[in-house]
Order: C-alpha cells, then structure tokens, then sequence
DNA sequence: GGCACTGTACCGTCTGGACGGTATTGACTG
DNA sequence: CAGTCAATACCGTCCAGACGGTACAGTGCC
C-alpha cells in the first residue's frame, strides 16, 4: 500500500545511524527550499550533504526511494505532535481543535521546510503524496467533522494551509507580525467555538 | 516608415493568432495538473498541444518564457476578476472583501489548473513568481489591511489559498460540498465585519 | 568480518535548444 | 502586374550535457 512505510521497514539502518539518513533528508530539503523542486537531483543531495553518491545510494537506492522517505518524515514529524495534542486534549477533557491548531502552529516553528517535501514529491510522484493525504483526511475526519461548527474547523486548517505554502512557494505576503496574529486568532476562534 | 509601424511589425504576435500561444499554455498546464511539475517539458507540451517542437520553441524561444507567460497569464486573469470586483464594489460603495472573496470563487470555477502555474514556477525557477507576490502583497496592502478586522480579512485571503493548493497537490481532503460551505461562509464573514 | 561508507567509472535515456528547412502572405518596386 | 524580398508561423532533426542508476573495488571502524 504505501510505499514509504513499506520502504522505511526493508530498509537496513533504522536504528543504527539514523543521522546520515536524516542529513541526507535534510539536505534534500534544503536544495528543494533553496532551488526549487526540479534541482532536486541526486547528485545535487550529494554535494549538498557531503556524502559521496555511492553513499547516499546506499541508504536511498533510487530517487523516488529518497522522496517517500522525505513525505513519510513530514508525516510522521506532523502526526507526532498532533495526535500528542489529541491525546493530552482528551485526557483533560479540553476540546480537540484548539488543541491541534495550536500543536501546527508549534511545529512549523522549529521545522520550517519539512514540506518542501510536499513540492518535491508532487513535482516528480503525485502519487507519493497519497499518504500524506491520507492522513489529512483521518484529521478531518476525526477532529473537524464532529465539532461545534466544523466549516469553521475547516476555515481554520485551510488558513494554516494557506500560510503554510505561502511559505513554501516563497510568496510570503504575510509579516511575521500578521503571522502570528492569525495564528492566535485561529485559536481563539477554535477555542470560542467550544463555549 | 513611422516608429509606431515599425514596432507593431517588431512586436511578437500578441494580436494576431494568441489562439497558439495560449494552446500552447493551455497544453503546459494540463501537463502540470496531468503529471507533475517535473514532467513540464518542453516536448511533453509539444506532444500535448499537437504542435511541433519549432514550432511551440518559436513562440517561447525557451522553456523560462514557457513558465514567464504561465505565470503572466495566471496572474493577468486572477486579476482582471479582483479589479473589477473591487472597481464594482466602490462604485456601490458596497465592502470591498467580499467582492474579492467571491471574485476569487467564481474565478476558480473555470480555471481549474492555471495555477498549475505556481507549481512549475516554484518548482524550476522561483524568481519567476515575483511578479504573483508583487500582486498578492498589493491586493493585501489595498484590500485587507484598510479593512474593519484585517487579520480576519486575512484569514479569508488563506483560507481561499489553502482550498486552492489542496486542489493544486491533489491532497484535496476537502468535499464538494464542503468547499462550496467554506466559500460562503467566508464571504458572510467577509460580510458581516462591515456591519 | 561486516557495516557504513568513499570514489570512480560507466551507461542509456531524457532534455533543452540550436539549426536549417518550408509554406504562405503581403508589401514594395520597376 | 510580375518579380523580389522579408516576415510570420510553423516543422523536424541533431547534439551536448544532465540525470538516474549500476557496478565494484577499496577503506576505516566497531
């Protein structure tokens, strides 16, 4: 079914040295950010991470290999802090959705080009995203539908979307400052909705 | 023989035949939405378009004035909707970002993939994608932030964003139905902070 | 000895784009 | 009004280089 997770469990070195795999990922990354999607060449990965081809062959044998691996590590990094703010939401009884926005909000911070695995995978395998999509729409469905008011749920993931290729596409018209505004705004709307 | 002849001589063929040179941006476009961004070459437009490859290189002497007039025609369209929604607006001096918002819906609705756009620009030369955020930062700069709540106002602007790059990635975890909710919510609530 | 690489050499395919054609039209000239 | 010429709008081929990927011999370290 999916690739990546199928990938990531043949895979040898999960353990071991997961540093080079995930500098290799993160030079991938920064090449996507710096260049765009279509430089995203293997050879540009090598002289990006310092490791020699043979090397980062080694740990991703072909490119779409190195790409599954880059949307399952968004993924993952993504799900990781959500569903941790699911769970502790429930625990205290909170409601779910200011809970989440506020845990996205968190992440970008520390991961701000995590997704240009977003653009490099639907630059080159549109179908390498059906993960990634899969996990949206269990979000939504889990989190969004049952709320008060679950267009405004909605409202609220598409304006996080929506700073967040922003972003991504380096068409940033939003200011730091109106950043973080909408972002608290979100959170109180989501809070609100509750009350 | 007058300067005016002479430069209308000169000029590329923007009167005469656009039937071409859009069928050839029409072509790059569904091969972006059909397959990828990376797929976006040269060949695979003449294939799509039916023309030859002299041909579609005579009207874009390279592949960077392919994605230049991709961009241009996306942003030139886009903004034709916003303009004469706002120039509307004024004149009934009626609120301006409702107007917008449902510009930007009605917009849509034919012109599915010209954002495909975006992602074969972000993807091979992100420069190009200056002129888009020069338009969006002016729109906001002009539209959003004179307004009663500007950064509800901007919520909208990404909200209608997010809906668009969900469609864009084909990540679309959002409904028919929803969408069609989203938009006039949005545009009520574009609506209502005029009240 | 095996894991995690390095380094090099190589191959087939794809891609951008240069280039040289061709058919048609229309304007100017003698 | 025939002849010349230039411009427009294409067509189709060719080539250098980029890219993905293979293969494999070697190295340092636990």
């Amino acid at each position: 079914m999916c690739i990546a997770t199928t990938m990531s469990k043949l895979m040898p070195p999960t353990d071991p040295k997961p540093n080079t795999r995930s500098a290799i990922l993160d030079a991938a990354e920064t090449v996507v950010a710096r260049d765009g999607a279509s430089r995203l060449t293997i050879d540009a990965v090598v002289v990006e991470s310092g490791y020699s081809k043979g090397g980062v062959l080694y740990h991703y044998p072909n490119k779409t290999a190195l790409l599954a691996a880059m949307v399952d590590r968004m993924v993952e990094g993504i799900s990781v802090e959500i569903d941790g703010a699911r769970e502790q939401a429930e625990i205290r009884s909170e409601p779910i959705l200011p809970a989440i926005i506020a845990a996205m909000v968190q992440h970008r911070k520390p991961n701000t080009n995590v997704s240009s695995a977003l653009l490099a995978a639907s630059a080159e395998q549109p179908e390498l995203l059906d993960s990634a999509r899969d996990y949206i729409e269990k979000i939504v469905a889990d989190a969004v539908t049952p709320a008060p008011d679950p267009i405004l749920g909605l409202i609220a993931f598409l304006a996080m979307d929506g700073l967040h290729f922003s972003d991504l596409l380096g068409l940033h018209y939003v200011s730091d400052e109106q950043r973080e505004a909408v972002q608290s705004r979100l959170i109180n709307m989501m809070t609100e909705m509750y009350a």
